[in-house]
DNA sequence: TTACGTAATGCAACATTGTTGCATTATTAG
DNA sequence: CTAATAATGCAACAATGTTGCATTACGTAA
């Protein structure tokens, strides 16, 4: 293991520690790498990144990781699920995000976007806890 | 078959007729239980509500009536998949939803609602094809 | 550092939904 | 009414979700 890969792991690690997860090699794996793919990963290439991996402990390190506030799930259209690092202000308890989550129909990558202006929304009689806005188009890599 | 069923009934036909579908038994009876249902209708409710009736087919089903711009999908945190009938300005073309699909913590129901204020969204960069909007809560009946 | 309590993991088993191919049946246009 | 074509039913398989239980690993306290 060189230093980078060291330095990697120690920082996964602090942010399993932070939320009394116990740190165990199967998660550092698992986020290991969602934190390497530079946008959303889907659960297929999650899967398959993870090489002699038992599928209900991904299921459930997935679930554990979600309900601590270390990843959050984007769903598309298509019933794929991808998966990403929260920002550093998640916790189980506060779990909100204020981005954007965008499909490119060209390429099919998801990434988490912040949107140019904040968004309020309110719905008469209605109490909104949570907010998810998924937008489909063209990234600005596949854009021309 | 009443009065009130044959118009539900004719409504129905016409429906699938503009689209230049196949009016079919199945297709009625599909869009007959969306329709009955007040909010949005969810899978497994949707497959329970319908005997008889062949798993493939309701896929396929789903998938034209989709395709077509007469139902839409909204997708929940749970994994769940919500149908509900499109208002009548969808085609095939153009299926682009302006509502919000709220989901009741409380009540677990799935509803269609408008929001107060006209959403514009816009990413530096990226083009945005079609947007959905997915808010958490409480709705009128359960905030109390 | 070791031992213990507890949480994580692996395995088996099953459930739900998605998906395709192909033979059969029903609908629509003429 | 008939022919062309699309819809349906069935079989089969794939992907993901989900639970229970035995085993293993982690973290804490001494």
């Amino acid at each position: 293991m060189n230093i980078l890969s060291m330095q990697e792991n120690n920082y996964l690690t602090e942010l399993l520690r932070d939320r009394k997860l116990k740190v165990t090699s199967k998660r550092l794996e698992v986020l290991g790498v969602i934190k390497e793919h530079s946008s959303a990963i889907s659960y297929s290439a999650l899967q398959t990144s993870l090489h002699d991996f038992d599928r209900v402990t991904l299921y459930r390190t997935i679930h554990s990781l979600i309900e601590n506030g270390i990843i959050h799930k984007a769903l598309t259209e298509e019933n794929e699920t991808f998966y990403a690092l929260c920002s550093t202000t998640c916790t189980s308890a506060s779990h909100i995000h204020k981005h954007i989550h965008f499909k490119c129909v060209e390429c099919n990558g998801v990434t988490c976007v912040e949107s140019v202006h904040p968004i309020q929304l309110s719905i008469v009689g209605y109490s909104i806890e949570n907010v998810e806005i998924e937008a489909r188009g063209r990234c600005a890599a596949c854009k021309n």
